[in-house]
DNA sequence: CGGACAAGCTGA
DNA sequence: CAGCTTGTCCGG
C-alpha cells in the first residue's frame, strides 16, 4: 500500500473505557510511516496513551486545537484486521480496543517487507483439504479421525497461498510451525512473527492468530474447531471459530472447520455438504473405547475404581505402559454424607453443600464460610465421600496398584512434557488439564464420566465428546505416532448414553440433530444468542437498556446477574452496543460457554 | 481511565 | 477562608 503521507489522523485509544477517536497533527519528519492501524502515543487529557491509526487526514474538527502525536511506536494491524475487530466487538458486546490489543504485536515491529508467498516445496497434502479448497469460497466442515495429521491439511492450504491455520493447542501449532519451515515453506508463529504474517507467510497459533495481518489471505483453516479453548474466557467472550468464518466470508476465501467431532456451530455455518473421512479411516482413527457399565456394582463398594479397572490398571502398569485416570474434580471431596445421621454436610451460613479441599477443614462451595469436619445435624465427625475429588482418588488408587500415583489439576502450566515428576509416573490422575500435559499413554480412563454426560450445562454433550477426543489421541499415542495402540476406558451407569455409543461408533454426527432440538427447544447457543450481564454497574445498564422488543429479559438471580435471550441475533447485539456503558465494573459475556 | 476543576467539609 | 476530600466531566 502506497502511503500518502497524511498531515493529520484520527487516533483511537488504547482506554477501553474511551470507546472515542480522537484527531492528532503528525510531525512532518513522521509522516512516511504513518499509515491506517500504525501504533502511537497520543497525548490526551494531560497524560499520553498508546492508541492505533484509524483514519488519514479526517475533516477538520470544528473549534478544536489538534495536538501533534507524541510518537510512532510501530506496525500495527491493517485496515481489514481493525474492521473485523469492530466487528468482533459488536458481536460480543467488547471494547475495540481491547480486540485490538489481542491483533497487534506483542512487541514493537518498525517494518514490514514485501509481500510474498513461499509455499511448501516437500512434504504432503492432505486429501480433504484438498476436496474442501477446491469448493472455493465458502464455509466448508471436515470430519477427520482423531489421528488425522494437522500438518497435512495446512499443506495443503499453504501450497495455494498465505494460509492462516488456528489451532487451539500449543503442541499442535508446534507440529505445524516446524512442519511447514522443514517444508521450505514461510511460516510465521502468532503474535511472535508479526513481520513475517504482514509479509505473506503462513500464520499459525492459537485464537488470536485469527486477528493477524494476512495481505495476501487464501484460506483459514480453523483445527479442532470443537475444542472449547478456541473461546475467550472473559469478557468479550470471543471465538475463533465465528471471527475466522466472518473474516473468510469477508476476504472470499475458504474457511475450513476441521474436527473429528464437528461441532453443532460448525454444521450450521457450513456453506457446502460435510466432508468426512472414509468409514475405516473413521473406525482405525478412533480408539476402541471400552465401557464398563457399573449399573450392576455394588452401590458405592468399589468407590472410584470399579475391579475390572483395576484389572486394566495393573495390566497396563506390569506392561510398561502408563496409566493416565481423569476425573474432572480437585481436592478431596465434593459431597459429603453424615454417617451417623445421613445428613448430607451442608453449610449453616448459605446451605450450600460443603466440600473438602486438600486441608482437613470444610469449605463451602458458595460462601468464604469453614468449620472442621463435623455434621451440623447430629455434631458427628465421621463423615462419608459420596464423591471423592483427584486429591482422595490419587490416595485410593495408589493403595489400590501399590505404585506411585502423581496428581495433576489445572492451575499448573499446562505443556506437553517438562515436568520429570509427571513424565515419569507410571500411574498419573487428575482433572482434564492432565489429557493436555501427557502426549500418549497405555490406558486413558475416565473415571466418572457420567459427571460429563448429566453437567448442567447447554454445551455438556460437546464436552464429553471433546474429552472423549482427547482420550482417544492420548491412548493411540499422541498425534500421528500411531504405533502402539493404547485403550479408552469409561466408568458408567449410562452406557447407552448418545455421546458414549457416538464414539463407539466412530460416528459423532449420529448426535447432531437431537442436540439441535435440544437447543431450539432451550433457547441456547447457537439456536438462539445470549447475554449475561453482571458487576456492580449491571443494575444501572440494565436499566439503562430498557426491555427492547424481541429480547427475553430474566434476573437478577441471587449473583445479581441478568439474562438476556434472542431468536435474533442483531436486535440483542444492536440493543446492547446502543447503551452507554455506565461508571463502574459491568462484566459482559455474551454467548458464553457456560451461562452459570 | 485519570487529570482538572468545582462543589462541599473541616478546623480555628 | 485556606486546604483538603469527594464528585462529575471530558479528553483532539
Amino acid at each position: 500500500m502506497e502511503s500518502t503521507s497524511p498531515s493529520t489522523v484520527s487516533v483511537l485509544v488504547d482506554v477501553p473505557a474511551i470507546e472515542r477517536v480522537f484527531d492528532y497533527r503528525v510531525p512532518p519528519a513522521h509522516a512516511s510511516r504513518v499509515t491506517i492501524g500504525t501504533m502511537v502515543r497520543v497525548p490526551l487529557a494531560g497524560r499520553r496513551v498508546d492508541g492505533w491509526v484509524v483514519a488519514l487526514d479526517p475533516p477538520a474538527p470544528v473549534g478544536v486545537e489538534l495536538a501533534e502525536l507524541t510518537q510512532v511506536s510501530g506496525v500495527g494491524p491493517d485496515a481489514d484486521v481493525i474492521d473485523l475487530c469492530r466487528w468482533v466487538a459488536w458481536r460480543w458486546a467488547g471494547r475495540v480496543a481491547t480486540v485490538l490489543r489481542s491483533a497487534s504485536p506483542d512487541r514493537r515491529v518498525s517494518a514490514v517487507g514485501a509481500v510474498r508467498h513461499r509455499p511448501p516445496q516437500r512434504g504432503e497434502a492432505d486429501a480433504l483439504a484438498i476436496r474442501a479448497l477446491d469448493r472455493g469460497a465458502g464455509v466448508h466442515v471436515i470430519q477427520v479421525a482423531p489421528d488425522a495429521d494437522p500438518l497435512a491439511v495446512a499443506h495443503a492450504a499453504a501450497e495455494r497461498g498465505q494460509v492462516i491455520v488456528i489451532a487451539p493447542a500449543v503442541s499442535t501449532v508446534d507440529r505445524i510451525g516446524r512442519g511447514l519451515r522443514a517444508a521450505g515453506a514461510g511460516a510465521a508463529r502468532w503474535p511472535r512473527d508479526f513481520a513475517a504474517a504482514a509479509a505473506g507467510d503462513a500464520v499459525i497459533g492459537g485464537r488470536p492468530a485469527v486477528l493477524a495481518p494476512a495481505p495476501a489471505l487464501a484460506a483459514i483453516i480453523v483445527w479442532d474447531e470443537h475444542d472449547e479453548r478456541l473461546q475467550h474466557e472473559g469478557a468479550p467472550t470471543w471465538h475463533a471459530r465465528e471471527v475466522a468464518v466472518e473474516r473468510a466470508r469477508r476476504a472470499g476465501v475458504p474457511c475450513l472447520l476441521v474436527s473429528p467431532a464437528p461441532s453443532l456451530e460448525a454444521r450450521r455455518s457450513a456453506t457446502s455438504p460435510l466432508i468426512a473421512a472414509e468409514r475405516p479411516a473413521l473406525r482405525s482413527g478412533w480408539v476402541n473405547l471400552e465401557i464398563i457399565d457399573r449399573r450392576d456394582e455394588d452401590r458405592g463398594r468399589s468407590g472410584l475404581f470399579s475391579p475390572a479397572l483395576v484389572t486394566a490398571i495393573r495390566d497396563t502398569v506390569a506392561d510398561g505402559g502408563r496409566v493416565l485416570c481423569l476425573l474432572n474434580r480437585t481436592g478431596r471431596a465434593r459431597l459429603l454424607v453424615c454417617r451417623s445421621c445421613d445428613a448430607v454436610v451442608e453449610c449453616d451460613q448459605c446451605g450450600s453443600t460443603m466440600l473438602l479441599g486438600d486441608d482437613a477443614e470444610l469449605v463451602c462451595a458458595r460462601c468464604p464460610a469453614r468449620r472442621p469436619q463435623i455434621c451440623a445435624s447430629c455434631g458427628g465427625t465421621a463423615l462419608a465421600n459420596l464423591r471423592p475429588g483427584v486429591s482422595r482418588a490419587r490416595e485410593q488408587l495408589e493403595a489400590l496398584v501399590r505404585v506411585p500415583v502423581v496428581a495433576v489439576t489445572g492451575g499448573e502450566r499446562t505443556r506437553v512434557g517438562g515436568d520429570p515428576a509427571v513424565d515419569d509416573a507410571p500411574v498419573v490422575i487428575g482433572t482434564e488439564a492432565v489429557l493436555h500435559r501427557v502426549a500418549s499413554a497405555g490406558l486413558v480412563a475416565l473415571l466418572d464420566v457420567d459427571q460429563e454426560l448429566l453437567a448442567p450445562r447447554y454445551r455438556a454433550t460437546d464436552e464429553a465428546l471433546a474429552l472423549l477426543v482427547q482420550g482417544s489421541r492420548v491412548a493411540s499415542g499422541g498425534p500421528s505416532v500411531g504405533a502402539v495402540r493404547g485403550r479408552l476406558m469409561v466408568q458408567t451407569r449410562i452406557p447407552d448414553h448418545p455421546v458414549l455409543q457416538a464414539v463407539l461408533h466412530a460416528d459423532p454426527g449420529r448426535l447432531v440433530d437431537d442436540e439441535w432440538n435440544r437447543r431450539v427447544m432451550l433457547g441456547d447457543p447457537p439456536a438462539a444468542t445470549l447475554a449475561v450481564v453482571g458487576g456492580e454497574a449491571a443494575p444501572a445498564f440494565v436499566e439503562r437498556l430498557g426491555r427492547p422488543s424481541g429480547v427475553e429479559v430474566m434476573g437478577p438471580d441471587d449473583s445479581g446477574r441478568w439474562l438476556f435471550r434472542s431468536d435474533d441475533q442483531r436486535v440483542l447485539l444492536d440493543a446492547l452496543s446502543a447503551v452507554e456503558r455506565p461508571p463502574g465494573r459491568l462484566r459482559l459475556w455474551v454467548d458464553p460457554a457456560r451461562t452459570g
